[in-house]
DNA sequence: TTAATAGTTGAATATATATTCAATTATATT
DNA sequence: AATATAATTGAATATATATTCAACTATTAA
């Protein structure tokens, strides 16, 4: 295989890896997929929410007390949740109720815990800001 | 409790369930650096460096072939996954050979699979753009 | 020691997104 | 019907960040 079919300037040097990995990835649809499902957990408010629906469901009065941030901001958050697929709501009267529709969520946190606990030691400056 | 201790405009309706969890939140801290580590995972180029190299251990140069990117990308994407303690390396002659360098990921990938297999009928607008 | 190569790095740019604000909708109460 | 409340929504703003580009470092080979 010739240099410039590649993408980069290098000589490659592990032909059969990289052709091998390539044959095996999964279409980008599928990690496009993935990616964005993890970038929903990626944010503090939200994981303060979803721990805070593991515990009960609440109505978004609730939710905005607990983390003491705005209404607006918590309901911004709460669509987010919803159309990834991550929580549910039902409505009873003015108020609307939000709980965990996700069975794989205290499973994943778990696990990113788990990463953190292991990783505590500051990796350079990880933990700088 | 009077109304006005709480942060919104709204009437409390649970102030036992909005004490409880409150009293039962984690440090602000632990949130950050869960948040912090999901959001890692929740981006599309690293999602596809972090399955390559669960296949092999790859240098940066197989990577931007298998992925079709400029090495500059990839070396800031493994830069930062380094960081966070995601990934490790060892340096051998001119090349930097990336390797896993966290158990979870495999476990992490598996349940948010699992999550978009369950969720793969289109929740309103989650998947238009 | 000179040239070539693999990789890193900082700055710039373009894009994404979290929160705020103001306006609006839906429901309940008087 | 009129008012109050819970929640949603769209636009604006501010911040974060992914990629590109150009320059640079480290290592190998000539």
């Amino acid at each position: 295989m010739a240099k410039n079919e590649f993408i980069c300037d290098c000589n490659i040097i592990h032909e059969n890896i990289v052709k091998d990995t390539m044959n095996r990835m999964p279409e980008s649809d599928s990690f496009n997929k993935l990616a964005k499902f993890f970038k929903i957990l990626g944010d503090t408010t939200r994981t303060k929410i979803l721990f805070s629906l593991d515990q009960n469901e609440m109505c978004v009065c609730d939710i905005a007390n607990v983390l003491g941030m705005s209404k607006s901001s918590i309901s911004h958050q709460l669509g987010t949740l919803r159309k990834s697929g991550i929580v549910k709501c039902r409505k009873q009267g003015k108020e609307v109720y939000y709980m965990l529709d996700d069975d794989h969520i205290k499973q994943l946190f778990e696990v990113g815990l788990e990463h953190i606990k292991h990783k505590n030691f500051v990796k350079e400056d990880f933990d700088e800001k």
